[in-house]
RNA sequence: UUAGCAGAUCUAUCUUAUCGCCACGCCUUUUGGCGUGGAGGAAAGUCCGGACACCAAAGAGUAGCAUAGCGGAUAACGUCCGUCCAAUGUAAAUUGAGGACCAGUGCAACAGAAAGCAAGUACAGUUCGGCUGUAGUGAAACCAGGUAAACUCUAUGCGGUGCAAUGCCACGUAUAUUAGAGAUUGAGAACUACUCGUUCGAUUCUAAGGGGUGGGCAGAUUGAUUCUAAGAGUAAUUUUAGAACUAGAUAAAUGAUAAGAUUCUGGUAACAGAAAACAGGAUUCGGCUUAUUGAUCUGCUUUAUUU
């Protein structure tokens, strides 16, 4: 499988002419949009820029990276505000939900691929309806940043 | 019925719809479709004991650590079971740091002359020698006793490091430079701390400074496994037979929304609110400890009440 990965990565030499195809597309979140390399991360936060929209904060660097994908994400929330593991998976899974449902503000405006990680810098825990709020507001400030 | 004691089990939602995550299988040949499965009783603390892996004979001694009635279970244990003793409780039960102060050393509040190395009150006896007895203090008064959650001694056990182990594949590099040490008369390294002993050892070792990698596969989930039945045993546990396969992620999978059911709370009602505490696998088992919601069931004890 993977081995078939990298065949079709080499076939398609411009990205560009992929992404047409990915302005209507389903609310899917895999393995391939998720931010995985050890490598990439230690680059996001040695070269990256970031955008806030308390209690959420996004880093991103434009680079290329393995994904057939416009973008790659990576969700964290910081130990040291929540102990709890239980926590922790909580709030991991409402941000890759909200991010999720709204994608489609980054992907129909994004040109270059990306890799972004979107960190939960709050101490306090919010809700769903909060959240979805909140990431729309940090979804469209980071994509008005990437225009200018 | 109330109160108490001991133990076991479950852990909270369920249904439907829409969107979505991880693993495996099948079908398709594409940015898919279908099916099956998908966190806990503690997954936690990492406190004990194993399996497994590596450490060049995984050497010897000392030190160190652990355990401590007796018998048994077990792969093993500091765990579990039975039992004796002690303490507590009316009882069911619970708790126990329950080997040894006839090896040595130390310690002992108050009282007391004295709890050793130095003394000594009163009375009586007397072989006139502070020799003997009695009294007084105290739990204990002289060649005695207490204390080992005091050193210590005895018996038994313990090699070390941990899956970031370890093996393989791929990619990449620097044997740069500077300072110091060193060449078989041995720098340094390997076998926890020390000593001995053994072995390796020059493209070496130490420090500064800098460069590269950090991708994948195996290890990894079929196991001291789970369930049922019949025996053995007071029990922990075990034997035989049959059946079952029950998470395998790796910046780390179980989620979101809506409607309904059910339960609980508030309210006369309409209705409104809530869905539980502690908490998320990370090589894997047996325990221990700690956190904690709401139940259900079983056995037992004493007192009171009712029939």
């Amino acid at each position: 499988m993977i081995i078939l990965f990298k065949i079709k990565t080499k076939s398609f030499s411009s990205k560009a002419t992929l992404l047409c195809k990915f302005v209507v597309m389903k609310q899917t979140l895999g393995k391939q949009e998720r931010l995985k390399s050890k490598t990439l991360i230690g680059k996001l936060y040695k070269e990256g820029n970031s955008v806030k929209s308390f209690p959420l904060r996004l880093v991103y660097v434009q680079t290329e990276h393995t994904s057939q994908y416009p973008a790659q994400v990576g969700v964290s929330v910081p130990k040291r505000n929540f102990k709890k593991a239980v926590d922790r998976n909580r709030l991991k899974r409402l941000l890759r939900e909200t991010y999720r449902k709204q994608k489609q503000l980054v992907y129909s405006t994004i040109d270059k691929p990306y890799v972004y990680m979107i960190s939960y810098i709050g101490k306090e825990e919010l809700t769903y309806a909060e959240i979805e709020v909140k990431m729309e507001k940090l979804l469209t400030a980071f994509v008005a940043q990437i225009k200018n």
